[in-house]
DNA sequence: GCATGTGGTTAACAATTTGATAATATGGGA
DNA sequence: TCCCATATTATCAAATTGTTAACCACATGC
């Protein structure tokens, strides 16, 4: 979305990092290499990268003991790793999945699966934690203050896009109305009793779309 | 968790069903097997079983197909699926990830693997829904608002919910009444006596499950 | 400065849902 | 059998939300 990947390769392999760095960058990633536990641990933090591939079985610091290291550090806590492993050592990939990788990836590399499996790492996290939200036919785009529905621009007054984008924050949860109201109006503000529901009325009028459900003597929650 | 888990297996080639079989069984889950897809939507419609692991390439209705139908139903929509692939049939694999499975394991079957996933798998499903409650078929869920019966949202009021969601919190324990009354209604509030019986009435309607049993003289439990 | 429009809030009333109660039925045990 | 605790049902009051219109504040353009 915003800026391109950048994708970390660990293994002792010049043949598998070669393979691996040449299929991602035709995907348009770009991508450091190391060839041991070490020196992916310099290159991780030098370079910050989105994703680290660390093969399992490497001389000195294995990738294991690497994603330990790494996931120590607040700044990759969140950052994507995920394990190569060859089909022989069973016993280490299984500790592999759960040290806190992402996802491993079986020697022999099968390019369509490696950029599959990427390509799919990267479409979760872009999912996660974004200014752009996206249900079915709807969007919602924080940064302009626009709703998109079935491709028709749909404009918003700010309280309305603001409760309406918290709702759609957590679809199915509901919202209760003290949460609405810390959330949209602040702790400071006093607004009386049907003022929510007013807003509410409006954005079901504009949206012509029935998305948002009262759940009475609770609150309010957003689904599709 | 709380019970045993069940997990079907869809594969034409009885070698596989059986190795995969023996592996869960001695982990302790139980297993139903299919031998093609028919068989698969068959046995998944009949056990409902929390995990289904799909052979992609099967006579008949292959894997996918499979996943596709089952996806429809309401039943599955929460369950988890998985994708058995051979090493040859790199396209399929890919067109499985996207098709909401939500992984995909490769032959040749390693069974530390399969079990280390499939373990991964429920631990992940049970890690999901943070004030949640499930005990077997009936899923609450306190931040939805939401009583899930089979797949099927059931809506309980505000009251209703929340009785079920304390006797379902420690199922198999007797609450007095008076703990009913203080818990759900509060302790300021008084209310008469047959009111507690009219909402365990509700449920039990609107549930159409025998799962709140009364103890005569003492109170209500919740069991399956 | 003045008309106009928009956003936000409120009040008043309608509509709906919920929860409590009373009245009555049922069913198991002394 | 009779008694007592619970089940069931219908009913009504209270709580909650939906809807509409009016109002004020503020910005905008003329």
């Amino acid at each position: 979305m915003s800026s391109v990947k950048k994708i970390l390769i660990a293994d002792d392999e010049p043949d598998i990092l070669e393979i691996i760095q040449f299929n991602l960058q035709a995907e348009g990633y770009e991508v450091i290499t190391a060839k041991n536990g070490d020196e992916a641990i310099d290159q991780a933090k030098r370079h910050l990268p989105d994703l680290i591939i660390l093969d399992i079985m490497m001389p000195g610091k294995n990738g294991i003991d690497v994603c330990n290291i790494l996931r120590m550090q607040p700044a990759f806590k969140e950052k994507l790793i995920v394990f190569l492993s060859a089909l022989s050592d069973e016993g280490t990939e299984i500790r592999g999945l759960e040290t806190g990788a992402d996802d491993y990836i079986t020697k022999p590399i099968r390019p369509k699966i490696l950029i599959s499996k990427v390509n799919a790492l990267f479409r979760r996290l872009n999912k996660e934690g974004n200014n752009m939200l996206q249900h079915g036919d709807l969007k919602i785009d924080r940064e302009k203050y626009i709703i998109n529905y079935q491709g028709n621009d749909i404009i918003l007054a700010r309280k309305e896009f603001e409760l309406l984008a918290l709702l759609a924050s957590k679809p199915g949860k509901v919202f209760l109305r003290n949460e609405i109201l810390n959330q949209v109006w602040g702790t400071e503000v006093i607004v009386g009793d049907r003022t929510i529901d007013v807003h509410i009325r409006k954005i079901r009028q504009k949206l012509d779309l029935d998305c948002i459900t009262t759940v009475k003597g609770v609150g309010y929650k957003f689904e599709l």
